[in-house]
DNA sequence: TCAACGACTAGAACCGCGTTCTGTCGTGGT
DNA sequence: ACCACGACAGAACGCGGTTCTAGTCGTTGA
């Protein structure tokens, strides 16, 4: 009777039909969070916009955290892909400085937070997702912090390698904080922003100029 | 016809009999997060427990969210309290090092996180408290901080004014998202504690034996 | 070709729980 | 003594995540 219920389906074993249901499902939800907040967004409404049953979405995903997590996962790596290829267009035009790896994180970070600037309901879904306690919630929030980690690790070079990884802690998180009390009102963007700069420059400064 | 509803009656107006019932409510909270999460946590249980009809917590905090942060900011006052006094204790009798800024530091919240481990529920009353976007949780919050804040900058003296402020935003952050990620099992909690050691090291490691 | 089966759909139903409401009572200030 | 107000016990409300029901359809295997 082992009622193993091995989960909301593995990914790697869908259709192409199934995935491009579990598709419009996050699509639908990136859509829908640019004018809500994750708590206003309700997975009826997801389901009848994706034009999935909502009785199938449950099939792709354990909860709303975890479909949240996925979608917001999606968002983050096209930021960041985005604006990972802009700044090292940037610099390998060598437009505005020499650049020392203090610079380009500075870079990397100020055009990341502007996105969410821009679409402060995704720094909500940050907030929201990255307390959920959903094992699979959990589970996407880790592929994308290694992600991440990978990117940061290469705007860094030139920096000694066991100032690396305590670097990326400290900075993901003033960065994570920062927007979470932004986001609750506890502190204005302007401040936000400055609190990161002075953060990354107190600990890359040193390694800039190389 | 203004509704103006003031709010969940401020503190300083209270009678002694109204003090008493609002501690006694923070005070069951306290007890009962120590056995159960704040989401298992119900406000039918917490007014049933303290004695304070359910109507009447309602009538002193303006939402479940506010009152969980109020007794968390009580908690954590306690603790910093309690922590600080050994710390500097151990400072006085100059036990276990001449101690600069960074050890002083690091054996302050090596403590504050042990209370942390040993009571994991009120890590994830922190994580639950501070996405809350209740404005009187909020308030509760920025009181706490800038005691935190105060204790903090005790703590680093020997530290150059201008490292000061982005070296606690950076450790505080850290300490924040580590919880959370440790609490929401996505980090050991050895990790998040050599994570977080290692952070402190980076950044006030330069300035310790002064 | 024809079951059998599994996944999909629309929508209803379930249910926990924060929040609010009701009716009553006790009390402190005038 | 009076009355307005806060407290009390408990019922009632409402929202929204999750689960269930029936019925449909496409694929598979004999």
């Amino acid at each position: 009777m082992a009622k193993e219920e091995t989960l909301p389906q593995p990914v790697s074993t869908m259709t192409p039909a199934q995935l491009e249901r579990r598709r419009r499902l996050t699509d639908t939800v990136i859509e829908m969070i640019d004018q809500m907040g994750p708590e206003q967004l309700q997975m009826r409404d997801v389901a009848e916009r994706s034009g999935v049953a909502l009785g199938t979405a449950y099939r792709y995903f354990s909860s709303k955290d975890h479909l949240l997590a996925a979608a917001w996962a999606d968002w983050q790596r096209r930021l960041t892909d985005r604006v990972r290829a802009e700044v090292s267009r940037d610099a390998s035009r060598n437009r505005s400085a020499p650049g020392g790896a203090c610079t380009r994180v500075q870079a990397f970070l100020s055009r990341e937070t502007r996105a969410f600037q821009r679409h402060p309901n995704f720094a909500r879904l940050v907030a929201y997702v990255e307390v959920s306690s959903d094992p699979f919630a959990s589970e996407e929030l880790a592929g994308l912090r290694s992600d991440n980690f990978a990117t940061l690790v290469a705007l860094m070079d030139g920096v000694p390698a066991d100032v690396v990884r305590p670097a990326m802690t400290a900075i993901n998180a003033t960065l994570g904080s920062g927007l979470t009390a932004w986001i609750c009102g506890r502190l204005t963007f302007a401040d936000f922003s400055r609190q990161l700069e002075e953060v990354v420059r107190l600990i890359l400064g040193p390694y800039d100029q190389a």
